[in-house]
DNA sequence: TTTAATTCCGTGCACGTTCACGGAAATTTT
DNA sequence: AAAATTTCCGTGAACGTGCACGGAATTAAA
């Protein structure tokens, strides 16, 4: 071994008097070998500090694991379709170079896309799966099928109760609610708050944003607690409903000033703000969309919690090309993303 | 080449008859062969969609490349120890394989030491240089000097006219000024805003937040043309000058509610503040310095523009790496960052 | 003790690039 | 036309690891 080289694998067979194949052997413990041996090579490399090449290594093993992504598909400028962006923009070229990703996409509202999109998956024998769980039942058979092939898997926006995922990636959600408040008031009295939701059929469905909302209770209760919060429910198909509901809603209540949606669908609400501009009105909302910072851009949104899906993916990708390439465990298990304020004066950069 | 396998570079040579050496040349544009090899080979990469494997190149050539950092030191809990926690923060686990990282550290006062470090750098070596600029004169030696060497350079935090930059990351100073009098003014008119400067001798020096004043100015004038807006200067080496300036002026405006600083030291009123509570008040900051993160969380703050030093640096590295070990140009030149906006309810997650 | 079974280990090629070296081919000079 | 350059190109040995194969050493069975 050369003055300031780093040490290899041959280093390791000179001190030991072992070979390159025993010595490769303990390194991935895949056994055949003496416990006397066994001990030599540990010795060995504690004392020359070796760590494996990792380039020799890939270019050994030749490439391309695949990363199997299961996680809702939807149309373009939505929640998911944004988080799909997150496969391609690994940061890492080197990982990419070793690393193949494919998404598998299921209908968020139907659990049977589910189960075929999971069979897809296992056909494609992948070396580690990224999950965006929605229905928990359907989750579980997947994740204790991934845990017997000793598949790692990694949950990303939401997780389900389970013990043998590698690493979550999410938001705080409830905490979210409470910066959401804070953000729609500006820490100061407010009367009324009109809540919009989205009416759907939750049969045997989590919803994440019932923490936020709880979140955003807690804040109103303890900081503004004579504030009136209303709330009124859309459906997100139907465009003409929505604006005769929000007009129904402000012809009873005139002195309502701070709107917020607790999901990623406030720009649905442009169309109405547009139409109905107000001076000193607060409108925040969730999720950096291209429809919604365009919203802000134009000032008809005041504020948006940003939660980043595609990174959540990104970070899930790079947590298991890690694991898969290099056999690391991810420093923290559970890992909450940090939210992001952005205005109309800060969304430029983004 | 087999069916779904990457086109190697052996491929190339059965398609145009032609030996490893010569592509290898027209890969490297390094010269010694003819117009007619050369393109004979272009077509080919184009043909086979070839492109180099990063591992086998990584390991033939041997690794270990250095990059140096040419950056102010300064004490722990400051901003330029929290941009130094960048250095070793690089996203990317196996560029860091091939490359090393070196911190060529100066006194952000005093340009002869500047001279001093640029020595030792160059003594070093480098394959490539991140510099972050102080002094214009002292930093146009340094590069024009590694124009000639050929050896590429990124600019992190502000840059300085010159045209041989590979790239520049840093905030878009204008910007971050008008989005802090938003933050500070939450919108609404205000009567009186007190800015705290750092008296300093600035022969030479380049202040960024020149830049960053500016910017908040302009928004005042065009929001709030009515508020006035008062000046004090601070010695950041003498707290009791300190709280005896802050109190001489409270004493004089007792009603002054909105308090802002340019640069990373607002934890520097953090004892002022918080022996003088008060409901209401706005207190708007830079930079997420462990101290100032506490004040935030602990109310004395109200919001934290954040521009990241250390990704700024992680960046520069990653992109000089992809430079350097992969050949590949960044996306874009100049690349301002996100300017993060913290408050108490998600600084947690930070 | 011989043979069979098992455990353990070394050898050698493959992965795709890089680069120094030497030599063939083309061009220029005598 | 031969010699001297110059231009261009092919060869082959690294780089460090992974893994299949076969064989040696050890233990168990006969």
């Amino acid at each position: 071994m050369a003055q300031n080289e780093k040490p290899t694998i041959m280093d390791i067979t000179r001190l030991t008097g072992l070979s390159k194949g025993t010595v490769d052997r303990v390194l991935h413990n895949r056994g055949e070998v003496s416990k006397k041996s066994y001990e030599a090579v540990m010795k060995a490399i504690q004392e020359l500090g070796y760590e494996p090449n990792v380039f020799a290594s890939m270019l050994a093993k030749g490439g391309s694991h695949l990363i199997a992504v299961l996680m809702p598909e939807d149309a373009p400028g939505s929640f998911w379709h944004l988080a799909a962006t997150g496969m391609n923009k690994s940061k890492d070229p080197l990982l990419t170079g070793g690393v193949k990703v494919e998404h598998f996409g299921y209908n968020p509202t139907d659990a049977e896309s589910l189960r075929a999109a999971a069979e897809k998956m296992r056909d494609s024998n992948p070396s580690g799966v990224v999950i965006a769980p929605m229905f928990r039942t359907g989750t579980e058979m997947i994740t204790s099928v991934l845990r017997e092939l000793k598949i790692p898997y990694v949950f990303i926006d939401s997780k389900i109760d389970d013990s043998g995922y590698l690493a979550y990636f999410g938001m705080p959600m409830y905490r979210s609610g409470y910066l959401c408040a804070d953000q729609l008031t500006g820490g100061r009295p407010v009367n009324n708050v009109l809540v919009v939701r989205i009416q759907r059929d939750l049969q045997g469905k989590s919803d994440p944003t019932v923490n936020r909302r709880a979140g955003f209770m807690d804040y109103m209760h303890e900081h503004c607690p004579d504030c009136v919060i209303h709330n009124i429910m859309i459906d997100p198909s139907d465009p003409v409903g929505i604006e005769k509901a929000m007009d129904e809603y402000f012809e009873a209540n005139p002195d309502t000033h701070h709107i917020v949606m607790f999901n990623s669908r406030i720009h649905l609400l442009v169309p109405w703000l547009d139409k109905h501009p107000q001076r000193g009105r607060r409108v925040v909302g969730f999720d950096n969309l291209e429809a919604n910072m365009q919203a802000l851009s134009r000032g008809a949104v005041s504020v948006l919690i940003c939660q980043h899906p595609d990174e959540q993916v990104a970070m899930a990708i790079q947590a298991l090309s890690e694991r898969i390439v290099l056999g690391k465990h991810p420093a923290r298990r559970d890992n909450f993303m940090h939210m992001d304020i952005l205005t109309r004066y800060n969304v430029d950069f983004y």
